[in-house]
DNA sequence: CACTGCGAGTAGACACTGTCTACGGTGATC
DNA sequence: GATCACCGTAGACAGTGTCTACTCGCAGTG
C-alpha cells in the first residue's frame, strides 16, 4: 500500500514516469495516466489544471534525474582529483548515457510543444549545472575571456549526438564502437587532444 | 484554379506544408489538412493509408528543401572557388538558416515519433549531402584516413544548436550577435581557427 | 449527537481526433 | 447506351482532453 496512500499528485507523477520509461511519449495520455495511477479520468484535473501541466510535471523529474546524474559523475570524478578535461568527459558522457537509458523521458524533456508554458521554469532548473559546465571549460581555455559561447557550443554538440542518436541518424558513423567515436571526435575538437 | 486541379495527393502534401509553416506541428491533423486542401476526412485515405503517412510525404518535402537549400550554397560558394572550410562554413550557416527560417518543418523532419516506418527512408535522401560534407572535411583534415566521425560530429553540432536554440535554450548563451558566436565558436573547434 | 460545509474523486457530456466502411456519382471503355 | 472502376462523401466507432454536475466521507461547530 505504499504506492495507494501518497497523495494523488505524487501517484500521477510516477504512474507517468512509469509510463514514459516503458512506453514512451505517446503513452502519456491523460486518461491512460489517470488508468495506470487507478483513478478516473477527471482526478487529475484537481491537481493539474491541464494535461500539459501534468506533462510538465513528469519532464520535471526528469531533469532532476539528469541533473542529480551529471552532479553524482562530476563529484565522482572531481573526488579522485582528476584534472577539468576528464570531468568534462565524465559529465559528457553521462549526459548521453542518460539520453541512451532514459529515451522516452529525454524526449519528452524538450518535447517544447508538450511543455509550453513551462519551459522556460524547467530550463531555468539546469543552470547551475551549466555554470560548472562553463567553470571547467574555463579552466581548460584560460586564454578565452569568456568560456560561455565555448560550453554552449560544446553541449549543443552532445546534445545533438544524443538527439540524432535516437533518431538512428549516426547509424552509418557509428562502426562497432557505438558512439564513442563520435564522443572523442566531439571532445578533441572542442577541448584538444586527449590527455594522455 | 491552378491549386484546385492538381492530382488531390499534392495538394495535401502542399495544405500540409502550408499549415506546418503557418501553424506549426501542432496543426498537422489529418481532418485540418483535409479541411485546408477542402476535400472530406475520408479523402486522404485513398492517396495515404494513415495519417503518418501522410505527415512522411510532407517531411520528404522538407528534405527535398533542405537538401536543395544547402546544395545551392554549397555550390554558390563552390563556384566562387572558395577553399573548403568557407564552403563548409556555408553549409552550416545554410543549415542553421533553414531550421530558423521553417521551424514547423525542421521540427516535423525530426519527429520520429510521427515519422515511424518512413524514417530511414527520408533519412537516406540527406545522404549525398552528407557525403559531400565528408568530403570537404577531408580536404581539410588530410591528416585523418576517415573524416566520417568528424564530420558527423561537426553535424551533430549544427543539429543541437538548431534544436536548443528553436527550445530557448540558449538565450543565455547568446548575446545580440543572435548565434553567430556558437556558430563562430563550433566550426573553431571542429574545423580550427577561421582562415584569414 | 446532529448538522453543515467543503474537498476529493466519479461520471457523464461535449467537441474533436484517426480509422474504417458503405454509399453516390462521374467519366472512360466496350 | 450500359457497365464498371475509381474517387470522394458521409456516417459510425472508439478514443482523446476539457468541462460540469454529482456524490460521498469526513472535518468542525452548535
Amino acid at each position: 500500500m505504499t504506492e495507494q496512500d501518497r497523495d494523488l499528485r505524487a501517484r500521477l507523477v510516477a504512474a507517468g514516469i512509469e509510463l514514459v520509461t516503458e512506453e514512451g511519449v505517446h503513452a502519456l495520455g491523460l486518461r491512460e495516466i489517470a488508468r495506470r495511477a487507478g483513478v478516473s479520468h477527471g482526478a487529475p484535473r484537481r491537481y493539474f489544471p491541464t494535461h500539459r501541466e501534468l506533462l510538465a510535471a513528469v519532464a520535471r523529474h526528469g531533469f532532476g534525474r539528469l541533473t542529480d546524474t551529471l552532479a553524482g559523475a562530476d563529484a565522482l570524478a572531481a573526488g579522485t582529483g582528476a584534472d577539468p578535461r576528464t570531468r568534462i568527459e565524465a559529465l559528457a558522457r553521462a549526459y548521453l548515457c542518460f539520453a541512451a537509458a532514459n529515451p522516452g523521458m529525454f524526449e519528452l524533456m524538450f518535447r517544447h510543444d508538450l511543455l509550453e508554458g513551462s519551459g522556460t521554469e524547467l530550463r531555468r532548473s539546469t543552470l547551475p549545472l551549466f555554470r560548472t559546465f562553463v567553470g571547467l571549460v574555463g579552466e581548460l581555455h584560460p586564454q578565452d575571456e569568456d568560456p560561455t559561447a565555448a560550453t554552449a557550443a560544446l553541449w549543443a554538440n552532445l546534445h545533438g549526438l544524443a538527439q540524432l542518436r535516437t533518431w538512428g541518424s549516426l547509424a552509418l558513423a557509428t562502426g562497432s564502437d557505438g558512439i564513442e567515436p563520435l564522443l572523442g571526435a566531439t571532445l578533441t575538437a572542442h577541448l584538444g587532444p586527449a590527455t594522455r
